[in-house]
RNA sequence: UCCGGUUUAGCUCAGUCGGUAGAGCAAGCGGCUGUUAACCGCUGGGUCGGGGGUUCAAGUCCCUCAACCGGAGCCA
């Protein structure tokens, strides 16, 4: 029976009759003796395959390349010399698909821009190995935080004919001729569709009949960001709660993101410990220490004086009303507290439209989640459950109550104070593992001029 | 989209004052009884991102386009 490398690594005792599949990450020969070893995603480690001239096809596998398929029966024994507690004496390596001398991961360093240009193939180095193990890790950790807590999970749709946030940047789904005059009656749909940008306008429905539930999906911007933190596809994971207030809100939000992070560190621990060394010194700890301690919460107005009177002079001068900047974002969680902290209650004006209004009629029950590094990584807040000043937050936002009735019902039919919020899954990704660009953390990105695989 | 930077061997990079191209690693071959990104020797490898210009002469200076990187905006 096959096993996979990081059971044979886990072994108490030398065995008899293990085999392994998997790829060759590196390979050397000495006379009379030669080493490969084999990775097959299972672990960050390497299974230390030993091979001597007693071999039928010992010519073949000195001159193995890296890359190469193989499939190894031998005796599993502790190893000898320093680097490794277990080898496999191979009895029969059986090589089932060889590579070539020109395979492009060569077993040395490549930079992440490189290593994007052959995506098909980088998912076989230790980075991105660690990245897609944490990726799997973190989304099982997601699902597993709502279901213990009665969560249902809704699968909104992916082709919608509703624009949630009131802007452009969609993303066209049409089946009419490219170049004819668009009459969206005639297309598939009878109207003009696109990919969703949220979920969320469909997790409130659920909400009001299910009480607390959570969206997982991508989600999809035409908006032409060149970053290192924006992509054209990206998932989302979108709570919403109804009988809930902004507190409730970030009570959630903050037990939610504690729980996830400690369960991939204790699920990939060996990951963490190599994105530790290799890719940000100190992860353990930020990681560790975000478990630990509480969240801070500042109001917009606390922190837009926080950074009036920090004595920093800022590329875009601090001022009430106005949006919190990059800048100004990394002050307050890298500088000011060195933690994460929530930021509530913004002004009405540059949130949208269906934000609860506060009593003082100038700011609204808003929130977002700032990190160290990452920046804003969730944003969420108390819905507007109050008919009539829903409607004139449209009007005032320049949107057509008609084209939202279903939205509209929600509050005329058994409406509840809700609230929820959205964290996109890749900055939580970045922020866990320390990768700083976000196309290095989803297996093939999607971004302006750029969709290759 | 805006600002800045980068683009030279398969990869990572150097290339001075404008004078026809270099290193390390990788690869190929050989050597070495246990290696750890093995080690030692030899060999092969270039449309200097594309296009245009200045010049006797351009990797090098100028213009332009593209891609990538960093930052900003937009946001998640």
């Amino acid at each position: 029976m096959t096993e996979r490398v990081k059971e044979i690594l886990g072994s108490e005792a030398p065995r008899e009759d293990v085999t392994v599949e998997g790829w060759v990450r590196t390979a050397r020969a000495s006379k009379g003796i030669a080493f490969f070893e084999v990775n097959d995603g299972s672990c960050l480690a390497s299974l230390q395959v030993v091979a001597e001239p007693g071999l039928a096809n010992y010519a073949e596998v000195e001159g193995l390349h890296v890359g190469s398929a193989v499939r190894v029966r031998g005796r599993l024994a502790q190893s000898p010399a320093k680097g490794q507690k277990w080898e496999l004496k191979a009895a029969d390596v059986e090589i089932v698909g060889p590579s070539a001398p020109e395979y492009p991961l060569q077993k040395k360093r490549h930079s992440f821009e490189y290593l994007r240009t052959i995506s098909h193939l980088r998912v076989r180095s230790r980075t991105f190995g660690a990245v897609f193990r944490v990726r799997h890790a973190l989304q099982m950790a997601i699902h597993n935080f709502f279901d213990s807590r009665g969560f249902v999970q809704v699968h909104a749709p992916i082709i919608t004919g509703s624009d949630c946030e009131g802007a452009g940047q969609m993303f066209r789904v049409t089946t009419l001729d490219l170049g004819a005059k668009p009459d969206f009656s005639k297309d598939f749909f009878g109207r003009e569709t696109s990919l969703t940008v949220s979920g969320q306008l469909e997790a409130e429905i659920f909400a009001l009949a299910f009480k607390d539930v959570y969206t997982f999906g991508p989600t999809f911007r035409a908006e032409n960001s060149n970053t290192s933190r924006h992509a054209a596809e990206f998932w989302m994971i979108e709570p919403e709660m109804a009988f809930c207030d902004l507190r409730g809100d970030m009570a959630i939000a903050e037990a939610f993101v504690r729980s996830i992070v400690g369960e991939v560190l204790a699920r990939c621990s060996q990951d963490v410990d190599f994105f530790d060394q290799q890719i940000e010194k100190g992860l353990r700890a930020k990681l560790e220490g975000l478990v630990a301690s509480p969240f801070e919460v500042m109001t917009y107005t606390q922190a837009v004086a926080a950074l009036e009177k920090s004595g920093r002079s800022f590329e875009y001068k601090p001022a009430w009303g106005m949006d919190l900047q990059s800048e100004h974002e990394r002050f307050l969680t890298e500088e000011l507290l060195k933690r994460p902290v929530f930021v509530i209650d913004y002004p009405a004006d540059i949130k949208a439209f269906y934000m609860r209004m506060n009593d003082d009629g100038k700011t609204v029950a808003a929130m977002d989640l700032l990190v160290p590094h990452v920046g804003e990584i969730i944003g969420g807040s108390q819905r507007e459950e109050r008919l009539g000043v829903l409607e004139e937050r449209m009007r005032a936002f320049k949107l057509d109550p008609a084209s939202y009735w279903w939205y509209l019902d929600l509050r005329r039919y058994g409406g509840t104070p809700h609230a929820g919020f959205g964290m996109g899954f890749e900055r939580m990704l970045m922020y866990v593992t320390g990768m700083t660009n976000i196309r290095d953390v989803i297996p093939f990105a999607r971004t302006p001029g750029s969709a290759e695989f």
